[in-house]
DNA sequence: TGAGATTAGTGAACCGGTTCACTAGATCTA
DNA sequence: TAGATCTAGTGAACCGGTTCACTAATCTCA
């Protein structure tokens, strides 16, 4: 309700100090202890709070940290409100698009915000994506997922999927199973491409029978494509879903089609989705430290800005078994 | 990778105007079409974009909104996804804040955002929330969900969420029962005070037994509390969740106790969530038009910026009948 | 045709901070 | 005690746009 902003100037003149000397010792420079705890306490009566336009202008820093994902994937919405708030914690703002898998979108997000960002922090789209190429070299990057490695200064948090995709194989292996139909789409955790051949190699390794599908990102695009698979004579015995929505709408194909979980057909996610324990049956899956990727993300970012790049974190998933994986049913 | 930022001045010098000029003209003002054209296309060429600190500073406007939301409730969170993708589109950048259903954090936030942003939009934690209070008459503020009363030029976007709990009662009221529980919690679209009294008169009013439950905002939280409230003697025929996940929490504390939903338990939920179609059997619950509430908000927003104050705009829930709710079973 | 209105364009001031080059005084050291 | 070093503080320039007051040229219409 009060008027006018009081700027800086204001608080240097009830101190009766130059701008100079108030804006130093409110930052703890070049001043004494006893005239800092002055200006400070000048400076909240006043309700002083710097304009972060001018400062943005004059320091060269914004203080904003640009955030690119796919917010329709639950698991990175969850990721990414988690970031914006520690990144408040730590005097930064976020600044969040939803690019909706789409790496066209990314691209123009992110390049448009050369120059007038300090960090950016993307959950890529595609693990071939360009889109870092046009950032400042001023600008601190980190990617969670899928590592950067043309860019010597970058960090990244990338994600050991290749362990969750041996380990959920494995664990269907050893109930019996030998055709697997893995289910993929854009918006998985784990793009799909990334981890086409790697799975492949695997399976024939382990004598796996396997099929990769890739589905539209929605539970119910992934039921439909799901059920007209299923109806057909070689239908799997295990799904592998590389993310918890994508199950859901197998359960729901599964359902259509009178297949009874696990004991006609198991199902594997990924991601544990908050429902993933809520469905009939819980549904067995893979889940991450969310809190501790968040923390290695923020404090990669902000070290990058400090000029001291981290390289890279590595996290690995933990299979969280419930009941919705079984031995195969027995031969038809 | 070109090294130092393309300014004004740049692109002034290569048209030969001054940096006035060109301002004008890159903004359509005080110039003719074609010295427009020639401008805007030197500036695309030399990859020149207005330094947004610069503008914010000399302009008086940020190109900033502010959202703060509950990013917990998926309902919420879908919401702000896409407020911040149409406010992108029509020039503007969002920064959003997950004040996770805490009044205070939301007070501190906001107040903190001040003279900094150009609009703010809430999603209030509560009713009574007095958050608007210190913010700069300047500043374009809506309101999502509950009206702002006491600031004339104000903008709210209102749920009607009077009919949807009178819709919901006469629903289990018609189909026989008598004896409800309302399930509410502080992160629920409906805050749960402003609903209490509502509820009690409409329910007094149709003769129906109604009791009012507040639950920790999680699946599980729900669950243990409503399986709690269902292993006592007089628990009641029907349930209504003032939201889909505790509706889901009311799912599992019913398979806790071996009750069967819809025969022994009718179950209604509240917002629509993805997998409300999917939890067995398909949850009834209400849904709104979000696409419609977004796009009211940001016009909203918009026009006040524009000082044109748009007043209320009301949407109204619609009831999506699925499979969760039945005539009570047979008295005991 | 000539006074008044419009239009295109100019230079300088300004927004509110940060930083640089510099100074006066206090402290240290040989 | 003289000179070097350190500290707290100063004024001015600067970041990169926008806006204001003003000029010169063109247009309008009695």
């Amino acid at each position: 309700m009060p008027g006018g902003r009081v700027t800086l100037q204001d608080v240097a003149d009830a101190a009766g100090l130059s701008k100079a000397a108030t804006s130093y010792a409110l930052r703890g420079l070049k001043s004494s202890e006893t005239t800092q705890q002055r200006v400070r306490a000048i400076a909240t009566e006043l309700g002083f709070t710097a304009n972060p336009a001018a400062q943005a202008l004059a320091g060269g820093r914004t203080g904003l940290v640009a955030i690119s994902a796919s917010l329709r994937d639950s698991w990175q919405q969850g990721l990414v409100s988690m970031m914006a708030t520690t990144l408040r914690e730590r005097g930064y703002a976020a600044s969040i698009a939803d690019v909706d898998a789409d790496p066209g979108l990314e691209a123009t997000f992110i390049s448009s915000m050369r120059g007038n960002v300090d960090g950016v922090i993307a959950l890529p789209t595609a693990p071939s994506g360009q889109w870092w190429r046009d950032l400042d070299s001023a600008t601190a990057v980190v990617a969670i997922g899928e590592p950067i490695t043309a860019r010597a200064e970058s960090t990244s948090v990338v994600f050991d999927n290749v362990l969750g995709v041996t380990t959920a194989l494995n664990h269907l292996l050893q109930l019996g199973h030998r055709s697997v139909t893995m289910f993929s789409t854009t918006l998985a955790t784990m793009p799909s491409r990334a981890i086409d051949s790697l799975a492949s190699r695997t399976a024939s390794g382990l004598g796996l029978g396997l099929k990769m599908v890739t589905v539209p990102p929605s539970t119910n695009g992934a039921r439909s494509v799901a059920a007209q698979l299923f109806a057909q004579d070689d239908r799997p015995t295990a799904a592998f879903c590389l993310s918890d929505s994508i199950a859901f709408g197998v359960y729901l194909a599964a359902r259509d089609l009178k297949l009874t979980v696990p004991s006609d057909l198991s199902i594997l996610g990924y991601d544990d989705n908050e429902l993933a324990k809520i469905v009939d049956p819980p549904l067995s899956t893979f889940g991450w430290d969310e809190d501790a990727i968040v923390d290695a993300t923020i404090s990669a970012l902000i070290a990058t800005l400090e000029a001291v790049p981290i390289g890279q974190t590595r996290f690995s998933p933990r299979f969280i078994e419930r009941s919705s994986t079984a031995p195969p049913p027995r031969a038809h």
